[in-house]
DNA sequence: ACCTGAACACCGTTCAAGT
DNA sequence: ACCTGAACACCGTTCAAGT
């Protein structure tokens, strides 16, 4: 993890990473499966680091924090997204994360069925946003003013009006990028919440 | 594309697209600049194979058919998200059918900004849901059964109590991975509906 | 029980040489 | 203008051999 923190992703191979522990590549395989074992464990405990809905009363303010707290793990390790929504969450601190969250929607009153499509709506929100966001700002935060001037310079002159009204809306204040998160979040749970007050008083 | 299709994306390579249109590998390169380019331009057609907003009043009804197109498309290229969410869109057609949403939202009544916005939460939820999908129904469809039933026995005894009663609601009943997706869908059109009849009377 | 060295079957990419 | 053959620097993985 340290590994792909530092030079990305890409960089971890068996034998890049075999260097770093003082080792051959073939090592590894004393203790994992394979290259494939490896980077489940790693999601898992990319899984790991985000914070577990608690069992407060308040359904909507944890699901809030949990997914704050996960683009947080996004952003400290940027490969964390793409690995943990491209394989199966089988690794014990996604089974428990799940268990978590489907238990928070199920104790606010969601039926299990329903609680499974919020926690898979939720997530698909979450992961999404973040491999989005690394599409233009891979590099670091507030270089949004260039990626918006090379967005004017990429369009045909007079053509796509409206991509080039948003890219002048960018061109000289900054993205703010967690108000972005946010605003769909809070979209999302404002429907759920609306959903729940609308259904459950016909099935308590 | 069809081989992507039809072995999947990590079958596409140099050497076996070459095999595949009965020339070497090297002579790729007299048509694309890398890998890269060509999965670039393999992400943009499939953009292009989305069905763009049409210029109707109804936003709404537009931005939903789009999600469900987007949706065609993944079902068909299965490679499509991963490719499409990974890399810049910067191609033609990448860029017309941003316009084309973008167009839409701000006909709607959305500033530039909150359009943008709009925007990036539609998709991230469209490739999001995609992403997730792909990771326990790769196969086929209707497998869910066999997913509940794996699920069930990776869960230690007693733990994870949610996870198992949410396992065991699909173990019966098969997993309606539309309505999921349209159920999603729906809580962010209708947030964003919210939002535009509450704002839009006080900035016209 | 863990590591090494060498090998195998693959990659993407380059480049002189052909036509 | 396009293709080929060979090469280069890489992959993941296996396996006999060591300790």
């Amino acid at each position: 993890m340290d590994l792909a923190d530092e030079s990305g992703i890409d960089s971890v191979t068996m034998r890049e990473l075999g260097r770093r522990l003082g080792v051959e590549a073939a090592s590894l395989y004393n203790h994992v499966a394979g290259k494939d074992d490896l980077l489940n464990g790693m999601a898992d405990l990319a899984a790991a680091e985000i914070e577990l809905p608690s069992s407060d009363a308040d359904w909507k303010a944890a699901m809030r924090r949990r997914a704050v707290s996960a683009r947080g793990v996004f952003l400290q390790h940027r490969w964390a997204a793409g690995l943990m929504d491209s394989r199966e969450w089988s690794g014990p601190y996604s089974l428990s994360y799940a268990d978590r969250v489907l238990g928070a929607l199920i104790q606010a009153g969601f039926s299990p069925g329903i609680a499974s499509w919020a926690f898979i709506v939720l997530d698909s929100y979450i992961y999404g946003f973040e491999r989005q966001r690394s599409n233009f700002s891979q590099t670091d935060d507030a270089d949004t003013l260039e990626v918006a001037r090379d967005v004017l310079a990429a369009i045909p002159q007079g053509t796509h009006p409206s991509l080039a009204a948003v890219a002048m809306e960018y061109a000289d204040k900054p993205y703010d990028e967690a108000a972005a998160f946010e605003f769909g979040l809070d979209l999302i749970l404002d429907g759920l919440e609306r959903w729940l007050a609308a259904d459950s008083p016909t099935r308590p």
